[in-house]
DNA sequence: ATAAACTTTCAATACTTATTGAAAGTTTAA
DNA sequence: TTAAACTTTCAATAAGTATTGAAAGTTTAT
């Protein structure tokens, strides 16, 4: 495999993956293809690249410096602004995980809570209702809190935590 | 909030949560409903209850099964099939897990392997390609390691594995 | 073997989300 | 201050997904 093939075959497996991490495709596509550069690419470039239009650029790498992957990065003598990714692959799962408890853990949490708080009116179906969303509750906080902690052990915490677990 | 409002607010919220699962909206709300439902549901009451047609819970049903989530269950003397869901979260949580990670990381960790082990033909641009690729694929595949598991200890594993990280 | 009861399939259609491109907006240099 | 260089916005439209509903298929009872 050519460096062409392999560079267009990780963009665009990378762009239909980003539903995985709760991104849409053009967003993932330039984190993709910032991601492997050498270096910061203008919109110009981007838009070359991928084959996507002005306006699609411009809204996607807004979007992806809302979460913070994506920095301008300003070039003396050139008027542009040129574009980097988060380079370091622990750091933006990092990011990555934190912005979705955010956006969407956080807020099902919270519904969760609020309808496993009924009043218990003594029916068999109120019963199940709160049982259930209780533990649904439960569940979803957990794992919040274990996606947290992992990724708030800055250094090496994958290694660390995959190893804690198997021994 | 009485148990009307709740349980349709439940069913609304999980629904829209799909994505977060990775599955679509009909089939996480089918699986609500069938979740906080105290007997097994016919097609007919899932139609009725949630207001969407014969092929669209048929379709979405059948997916459900297919992902083992939810099981046909016969009541004697009924000729109608009906339905139940896994009721214990965090069984369903490992099979969701399991799942995902067959369906989704797997092949996506294949993927960036091949990526990543194109010829090194000694250019800045290649060598970038292959480091990032690489690293890419080692977190995926620590993460997909740990999720699993987490997911494989039967008994309280979420709580155990909180503590242990906690501690 | 027939028909009633029930389920599945799938082409048509509705709904949702992503993308374009050109006009409006902003910044910089002279 | 002007105009060129660049970016953003957003209505129109395309592309992608989900949903319907009716016809075809299947099972069961007689």
């Amino acid at each position: 495999m050519e460096y062409q093939e392999a560079k267009a075959k990780f963009i665009s497996t990378w762009g239909s993956l980003g539903s995985l991490w709760g991104i849409n495709k053009a967003m993932a596509q330039i984190q993709a293809l910032l991601f492997i550069s050498t270096k910061p690419l203008s919109m110009e470039d981007i838009m070359g690249d991928l084959k996507i239009s002005r306006g699609n650029t411009s809204m996607n790498l807004r979007q992806l410096m809302d979460w913070g992957i994506v920095t301008k990065v300003l070039i003396s003598g050139e008027r542009k602004e040129f574009f980097t990714t988060e380079k370091d692959v622990q750091e933006l799962a990092r990011i990555v995980a934190k912005e979705r408890s955010r956006r969407e853990i956080k807020p099902v949490i919270k519904v969760l809570d609020e309808v496993s708080s009924i009043k218990d009116d003594g029916t068999q179906k109120t019963k199940e209702l709160i049982k259930q969303t209780k533990a649904l509750k439960d569940l979803t906080d957990d794992l919040d809190t274990l996606m947290n902690k992992l990724v708030n052990q800055k250094q090496n915490w994958l290694t660390k935590s995959v190893f804690k677990l198997i021994k």
